[in-house]
DNA sequence: ATAAACCTGACTAAAATAGTCAAGTATCAA
DNA sequence: TTGATACTTGACTATTTTAGTCAGGTTTAT
């Protein structure tokens, strides 16, 4: 069980960003050589957080991405569904119609997996993209 | 991020067990049958929780395998360990000598992923298998 | 005009997963 | 004592997912 990069670059791109957000839009280019990131990888992110207005592009030169919410706004959640980093904890989730492992009913740990998956879901409700800059500006002091 | 059959199995093997463990051993034949798991498959995972001493295993006809310690004995924090289904969130935590992504320093969202591990396991640490097989007796009633 | 920066889709190497397969050994029951 | 049942182990493999790369655009400030 972990996360994958695409989730992970993800969140540490958008702080980066919520941090020079008030002045200038960030260029990719930018993210990519603070947070070690690779630019063609960043593009593909951001389409994706860009078409669930996470973020608002600005094309040509001097261009790059500013938020399109407060940061205080931004959940986790909104990151991670956007970049399809789902908390899918087994398969048996999947097409819920069907039982699990192609029987007719639900498997004996069901009930265990969607109680997991509220936890987990219940911390990246909580932390918004203000509260991860913050944090971490509190904690580097 | 999702967990992988391997520990789901485990946890619905330990379950079936569980339910039948104080009269006979039970066979993995039979686990395989009623859970819809390959034997081959339950083979390898058992070996896994033998070695870690949350089951037995008795040899022969009529043999199986016996729960080793009392069922609220067993967290699921100890079946998710016996089979290498580990709560790493991020590579950036696999060697923490060095900093993520390459670089010298901790990833800015290092503190983030710390705190998630955390919650996850916490949940993992509280809930042991007869609580497990107390909670889907009852919900099916 | 031209360079910076966004935009898109196709492609791919490497790793992880979810098993299968083969060849055993131990024990009980008839 | 011989079969049947069931555990034991290690090697192997197809499929899927991940984590990118690559190539070719379009847009806009200067």
């Amino acid at each position: 069980m972990k996360l994958t990069s695409k989730g992970r670059y993800a969140v540490m791109a958008l702080m980066d960003l919520a941090r020079f957000n008030n002045i200038n839009p960030v260029s990719l280019r930018d993210i990519s050589l603070r947070q070690g990131i690779s630019l063609d990888y960043l593009e593909q992110i951001f389409s994706k957080l860009r078409k669930k207005e996470i973020v608002q592009s600005v094309r040509g030169t001097q261009g790059g991405y500013v938020l399109n919410r407060k940061a205080k706004d931004i959940k986790l959640t909104n990151i991670f569904d956007a970049v399809d980093e789902k908390v899918k904890t087994v398969q048996c989730k999947k097409d819920s119609k069907k039982g699990c492992n192609g029987k007719a009913t639900k498997c004996i740990t069901h009930n265990l997996w969607d109680e997991l998956e509220n936890h987990i879901n219940n911390f990246f409700e909580e932390k918004s993209l203000e509260d991860l800059v913050k944090n971490n500006f509190e904690k580097r002091v």
